[in-house]
DNA sequence: AGCACGCCGACT
DNA sequence: GTCGGCGTGCTC
């Protein structure tokens, strides 16, 4: 007997291998096989495709080492699922299955290298690296694959081969153990340090009023060595905490189950009929309580249920809600650890929850007679995976239930211009919400020009007088900007430089508290410098991220309590956790804050909400961005007044932008319909499908052989697509290698057809080219 | 993607 | 001569 294996590859292939008989269990259609692979015969986790009985003729079959489960982790529908996803998003089937199959479940040689410290004979500068690696460690024991990563060295392996031969390292092989994703913390334990160490003292008060540090900042300010010997003299503590926050089922609350109105209703017995539904309703309107009354009827009807949700939006606060209303859920998400996933994979296989709720990985749990897919804030980027495949979970999910002739839901207060189209065109079906359920009336929206109203300092007067009334009757602010830090660009008058990130070319933000100069975009950190290296003038900076605002609202108004909620903010989940609390309670007066602020979190005494440059809520200039900008203002407004009427003001310096002008008097339609009709002028999507291809070379010397090939592949394919000029991406340089990229558009007739012949033509023309590329169809970023 | 092979220039 | 860099091609 023979079976056809898929492997985690990036190549179109599958591998046959030959079964004899004396293995664990008899092979199925999506069982696991482990199996050998290549000239070393390492074993391999693979994924059975297809029994067959003949040999197949073209090549010499390998025996399959073990089949080691009883059941198939992938069904025959899951199975043709990954199949779409790896041809509509370009990657291959091995990919597609493994990026949803849990890593727990693959079984792979890992090799050990182990120094043999006796060992002083001669050696090359590439073997001296390596092995002063490994000397680092104390153990001397390393996994090849870090000692890779680490030492940088090119033949690798040949070296490695050498060491063996010359006895001075040894091969360990061992299966890879499961880990729980921790994040090292530093903390201190008590400061009664009397001793001189300068920087010791230092790093203690550093701690002191900071509670627990990740160490990677730790790191950014104080060596290795120094808090070594703080661990050692018991000043301070190293401990690990699993980097995302568990709620434990006796915090539950929140459980109250609402009676729907009328038009709830209405839209809770269409919603239940197979096809897709757009539930589209403004925030406050109940679109929650209507899917989670949707999904309790198919529950009780015998059939399961998936629920996706952002990242962002995946809090303790939203499974406390589902569980109240399913009992135990099964919770699947990027945090959870390799046996956690392994473990909720089985019990969708099994059958042992009825709901699932998840982030996009989750789109894909083996769910047994799965009877609906809702997926909440359908618009949300992240439902976008970021490595091959790129797939957007909301497509494969609208996929998913087509195919099983079983509702989706998509959930949103501002959809998607794709789903906009589709509800509209009679594709998906249209569901409404007009009226809120609390029966508020939405914030009420000011429109202020930036270029004419007076200012005092960052603020124009008018926001602070109104910050000012809110928090006078006891209420709270929230000002909303898309961007951290103090500065956002530093130049010099001068001569023009501007301070930039040197992996990635773009300017560097200003931060005040750590004083740094950080990289948005890879997140390095440089010292800061105020004069221009070039010229020695001083430099000059704009912009302005939240830390300013902070700071600067707080010097008008000392008697103020006013937070910081961003990234830098919630990043130790501690103080983050606490800190939003804190605010929940009404702790501040104003809360600073990018999206973070905004996504997931309802503030009861935030009454009032100021966007204070809505002009760069679209981030990159693509033709998303106006889509982006509109999505935001909405969002970020309907954060005012969820318990009690609120109000907004926003901030812009074109206030006739339509994506600005329409959101603040919620004409949704009128914003949606000119989008559409600019979208198809221009022939993007959703009129065009649209595939993003970025291309990286290491020097710049090769740019002239990019561009030749660029020109070829662009000539090859200009029947089907459309090709635009090659440019540098707006993020021009990543780890060393410059980027440029492509968005080519087509009609979407034959698409799948067209998109593996863009497949196979790239891979034809840059096989032997120093060029990396990708290929990500239905981009939602162009950067 | 790994990984080995084999070609080439640059050193002992 | 061998070392180490790099392009090429294969994996059931």
């Amino acid at each position: 007997m023979f079976v056809e294996v898929a492997l985690d590859l990036p190549i179109d292939l599958t591998f046959t291998y030959r079964l004899s008989g004396y293995e664990s269990y008899p092979p199925h259609v999506g069982k696991r096989v482990i199996v050998p692979f290549g000239r070393g015969d390492r074993l391999k986790t693979g994924i059975i495709v297809s029994v067959k009985e003949e040999a197949p003729t073209l090549c010499e079959t390998k025996e399959v080492f073990d089949i080691p489960d009883p059941y198939p982790l992938f069904t025959e529908e899951t199975l043709s699922i990954c199949k779409y996803v790896a041809e509509y998003y370009c990657s291959s089937l091995g990919e597609a299955i493994f990026r949803f199959l849990p890593e727990g479940f693959k079984i792979e040689e890992s090799v050990k290298l182990k120094l043999n410290r006796e060992f002083n004979g001669k050696l090359s500068p590439n073997e001296e690296k390596i092995l002063s690696i490994l000397a680092s460690s104390s153990s001397g024991v390393l996994s090849l694959s870090t000692v890779r990563r680490r030492s940088s060295v090119s033949n690798f392996n040949d070296c490695v081969k050498r060491l063996v031969k010359k006895g001075a390292v040894e091969l360990l092989e061992e299966i890879k153990k499961d880990a729980v994703k921790r994040v090292p913390y530093l903390r201190l334990v008590s400061d009664s340090y009397t001793g001189r160490g300068n920087v010791l003292k230092e790093l203690l008060s550093y701690l002191k009023g900071r509670g627990a540090v990740p160490l990677s900042e730790v790191y950014q300010k104080f060596s290795r060595s120094v808090i070594g010997r703080a661990c050692q003299l018991g000043l301070t503590e190293l401990f690990y905490v699993r980097d995302y926050q568990e709620v434990r089922p006796q915090e539950l609350k929140d459980g109250r189950r609402v009676k729907l109105t009328e038009e709830q209703e209405a839209v809770l017995r269409n919603v239940l009929n197979p096809g897709v539904h757009l539930l589209y309703g403004v925030t406050g309107s109940g679109k929650m309580e209507v899917y989670l009354q949707a999904a309790k009827r198919v529950v009780d009807s015998g059939r399961r249920v998936i629920i996706l949700v952002p990242e962002l939006l995946l809090t303790p606060e939203l499974r406390a809600r589902v569980e109240a209303y399913f009992g135990s859920v099964g919770v699947y998400h990027g945090k959870l650890s390799r046996k956690e996933k392994v473990s909720v994979w089985l019990s969708a296989l099994e059958g042992r929850n009825s709901v699932f709720i998840g982030t996009r990985q989750a789109v894909l749990l083996p769910v047994k007679d799965l009877g609906l897919i809702v997926v909440d804030e359908e618009q949300d980027t992240s439902y976008k995976e970021q490595q091959r495949p790129y797939f957007n979970a909301r497509d494969v999910a609208v996929y998913r239930a087509k195919k099983l002739n079983i509702p989706a839901i998509l959930v949103s207060a501002t959809p998607s211009v794709e789903s906009y189209r589709r509800a509209k065109e009679g594709i998906y079906t249209l569901n409404r919400l007009e009226k809120r359920v609390t029966g508020l009336p939405l914030p009420k929206v000011e429109l202020l020009d930036l270029k004419k109203e007076p200012r005092k300092g960052i603020f124009t007067e008018k926001l602070l007088k109104t910050v000012e009334r809110v928090v006078e009757s006891g209420n709270q602010a929230l000002l909303y900007i898309n961007r951290r830090g103090y500065y956002s660009q530093g130049f010099c008058p001068k001569c023009g430089y501007v301070a930039e990130c040197k992996h990635c070319k773009v300017a560097l933000t200003y931060h005040k508290n750590p004083n740094l100069f950080i990289c948005h975009i890879c997140g390095r950190r440089y010292r800061p410098i105020f004069r221009c290296p070039k010229c020695g003038t001083p430099l000059e900076f704009k912009g302005y991220g939240t830390e300013r605002v902070e700071r600067e609202l707080q010097e008008l108004y000392p008697n103020w309590k006013v937070v910081r909620l961003d990234l830098d903010t919630v990043k130790d989940p501690f103080k983050g956790a606490t800190l939003i609390k804190e605010i929940k309670e009404g702790k501040h007066n104003v809360i600073v804050g990018t999206n973070i602020a905004i996504k997931g979190h309802n503030f009861p005494r935030l009454t009032f909400v100021g966007i204070l440059i809505a002009d760069l809520l679209g981030g990159a200039p693509d033709f998303r961005a106006s889509e982006r900008t509109f999505q935001s203002i909405i969002h970020a407004v309907g954060r005012a007044g969820r318990f009690q009427s609120g109000s907004a003001i926003v901030q812009a310096y074109d206030t006739e932008k339509p994506s600005i002008k329409y959101a603040v008097n919620y004409r949704f339609e009128e914003f949606y319909e000119g989008e559409l009709l600019s979208r198809k002028i221009l022939n993007y999507p959703p009129y065009s499908l649209g595939v993003l291809l970025e291309f990286q070379i290491e020097k710049k010397q090769n740019l002239q052989k990019l561009k030749e090939a660029y020109e070829s592949l662009s000539l090859k394919l200009a029947s089907s697509f459309k090709f635009p000029k090659l440019n540098p991406a707006p993020v021009p340089k990543v780890s060393g290698r410059y980027r440029y990229i492509s968005f080519i558009t087509t009609d979407k007739n034959e698409e799948l057809l067209k998109l593996k012949n863009l497949k196979e033509t790239l891979e034809k023309i840059f096989r032997s080219l120093p060029i990396r590329y990708k290929i990500d169809v239905d981009p939602v970023r162009i950067f």
